[in-house]
RNA sequence: GCCGGCGUAGCUCAGUUGGCAGAGCAUUCGCCUUGUAAGCGAAGGGUCAUGGGUUCAAGUCCCAUCGCCGGCUCCA
């Protein structure tokens, strides 16, 4: 396949973006330019400008790059000495910044160390905006098709000089750029369409959580339905984990500081964690996370490795201090529940587990309708410090989970700097049907923590050893989790997890008796129900519909004579009408299987 | 935390150059008794996010705070 790169979409972004800061600086010729590059879907630049932009501004910038395409102007590449780039520029002191630091080889323009040496200066120009840039670009701005793109679509948005956050606030002004306009309007629909899919959006809608002023931002409320949709998850995971040889625990929600001065937790994120509440002269925190509990519960008796594995699963629920502009909705909170379990093992097991683990964690997935996703070995970054332990010992977890990869013959790809400051890890990353990724389940290698917390067994040698820790997490959070399962199904879950399976629409209110009774016989079979009494039929299957509900049973007196119901299913398909015993075996046939379809093949 | 936008009834929103705070849905009550996408009528519901300021007069103008949205940063 094409590398983006080497894409002419690529190149057609990037002269976007040089076209936008043409425009900008027609409009604004004191503004200062930073950096403009490609990027998925689109291109942005970076402007210092004298005010913050408004609509009738994008508007004038978008009639000024139409005129600017219309001009047919080339894209002319020219080699620049840095001295020469550097009197070009001599009034744009990021374009100087950058100069300096390709000139030196030692960053490129995002700030990042660069790679390869060959330090040429380039600069490339289309009509009377030349920029310094490595390119490529399209040859001439005919190839820019001025119905094919929209720098409207998204608000202007600040963003920091080199991505740092001690540095200058630019305004960022975004781009989406396509061939055609009609891969421009198919882009812009999936845009929509994922707005009316927001977890946020229909979470409200199907009355699943709400939050409070009062409560405070970030700590989602679980209303009854949403509740029910998060119980049936846990309890699906809880019991798949028994059967798999986990042992429950629960532990408190607050701990001693020195818990995490042990761990090592404190010292290193002590920027994400809440402030310590004294209690009667001691320190306690909020817990973080959940693996410095469990070690102690390991560490309450003497373990034999004939104890091992020792796998300890709790759905415990962690506090992190997020700043507030990067809450969003249930996928970025500050409570949350870790579907959190912890594996002690010997060396020898290690690879066995580790295999059980991605095992566990496919059969989830799989059960969810969740077939997209893909496996990243996660590593330590040789060039930074934030990584405890010893890195021969890194070297052996991080091809302990290789091996096991290629051993189950699973799909991955390994990134550096993507480890736990404890350990190398596997990520699973998910696909969802808008093809946006999502990192979900996490498993994490870790020699770490067993040594800091000097954990022990004694092996059939009759000597001490040093057990080796498994951290997995299928869901990772669940409120993230659900947030993500709520937009990928729109709210139209399998029926297995509905909050609502079974919504009853009596034709009037003349069979108000028998439609109470359908309700308790569907109970009884275990199925979630709901009577639909206000107004006439349409207005039931309208709020019915609403509420996204898997099977609507128009329910009249014919019904009740003949014993059967009518079914209509979310899609609207309209089976013909039959026994009550018919519906019931089908709906458990569907719930049985965990079927992503109403009606079983 | 930073940049920008936005806060009017439970929800979605209207509210003119500053001049009596509104609609639909939802809720409650009454009528209708219904067979596959909204039956009819009435009533209740507001410190216009909060606090200050300007003004004869503020939902409307100014300032601060809180919250929400889009980004940046961050995400054990």
């Amino acid at each position: 396949m094409e590398r983006y790169e080497d894409s002419k979409l690529y190149r057609i972004r990037h002269s976007m973006a040089h076209v936008m800061a043409q425009a900008v600086l027609e409009i604004f010729p004191q503004a200062q330019i930073a950096i403009g590059p490609p990027i998925e879907d689109g291109f942005y630049y970076d402007f210092l400008l004298p005010r913050p932009l408004t609509n009738d501004d994008l508007k004038d910038i978008t009639k000024r790059m139409k005129r600017i395409i219309g001009g047919n102007h080339d894209f002319v590449r020219r080699v620049v000495s840095a001295d020469e780039a550097k009197a070009m520029f001599a009034n744009q002191p990021f374009k100087i910044e950058l100069i300096e630091g390709l000139a030196a080889g030692k960053l490129d323009e995002y700030g990042n160390k660069i790679q390869d040496e060959s330090n040429v200066l380039t600069t490339y120009k289309q009509a009377t905006f030349e920029d310094l840039c490595r390119g490529p670009h399209v040859a001439n701005t005919r190839e820019l098709n001025p119905e094919a793109f929209s720098i409207s679509f998204k608000e202007p948005a600040g963003a920091y000089w080199r991505g740092d956050e001690n540095n200058q606030m630019l305004t960022r002004i975004y781009g989406t750029a396509w061939e055609t306009p009609e891969q421009l309007a198919e882009y812009l629909e999936r845009l929509e369409e994922a707005k009316r899919r927001d977890h946020r959006k229909v979470g409200m809608e199907l009355g699943l959580f709400t939050f409070s002023e009062l409560v405070g931002k970030g700590l989602p409320l679980w209303k009854p339905k949403g509740a029910i949709l998060r119980d049936t998850l846990q309890r699906f995971l809880y019991d798949e984990q028994i059967w798999r040889g986990y042992l429950p625990v629960v532990t408190p929600h607050i701990a001693k500081i020195e818990l995490y001065m042990t761990s090592g937790h404190y010292p290193y994120y002590s920027d994400s964690q809440y402030d310590p509440i004294d209690v009667d002269g001691e320190m306690f925190m909020l817990k973080p996370m959940n693996c410095p509990h469990h070690i102690q519960i390991y560490k309450s008796e003497m373990r034999s490795y004939r104890d091992l594995p020792l796998r300890l699963m709790e759905f415990g629920t962690v506090y992190r201090y997020e700043q507030s502009g990067e809450l969003t909705g249930l996928t970025r909170v500050r409570g949350f529940t870790v579907d959190d379990a912890h594996l002690f093992v010997t060396p020898d097991q290690l690879l066995e587990e580790f295999i059980g683990v991605v095992k566990l964690i496919q059969y989830v997935f799989k059960s969810l309708g969740m077939t997209d996703f893909r496996a990243r070995v996660g590593m330590r970054d040789p060039a930074s410090d934030k990584y405890i332990g010893d890195p021969a010992i890194w070297e052996v977890a991080t091809n302990a989970i290789i091996e096991a990869c290629d051993r189950m013959g699973l799909d991955y790809f390994k990134e550096e700097g993507e480890a736990a400051f404890y350990g190398p890890k596997l990520d699973f990353i998910f696909r969802d049907v808008l093809k946006r990724e999502w990192q979900l389940g996490t498993v994490q290698v870790d020699y770490s923590l067993p040594a800091r917390f000097e954990m022990e067994y004694v092996g059939a040698d009759n000597a001490k050893h040093q057990p080796i820790m498994i951290h997995r997490a299928p869901f990772g959070s669940l409120e993230r989790f659900i947030g993500i399962l709520i937009e990928h199904f729109n709210g139209e879950f399998p029926l297995w997890l509905a909050p609502v399976q079974v919504a009853i629409l009596p034709v009037s209110n003349k069979v108000e008796a028998e439609s109470q009774a359908l309700a308790e016989r569907l109970k009884n079979e275990g199925f979630r129900v709901e009577i639909f009494e206000r107004g006439q039929l349409g207005k039931k299957i309208v709020e019915a519909r609403g509420q996204k509900i898997p099977y609507l049973l128009v329910y009249g007196p014919r019904d009740v004579e003949n014993g059967t119901v009518s079914v209509r299913l979310r899609d609207d398909t309209e089976l013909p009408a039959m026994p009550i015993e018919q519906f019931i075996n089908m709906a458990h046939q569907v719930v049985d299987e965990k079927g992503m379809e109403l009606v079983p093949a």
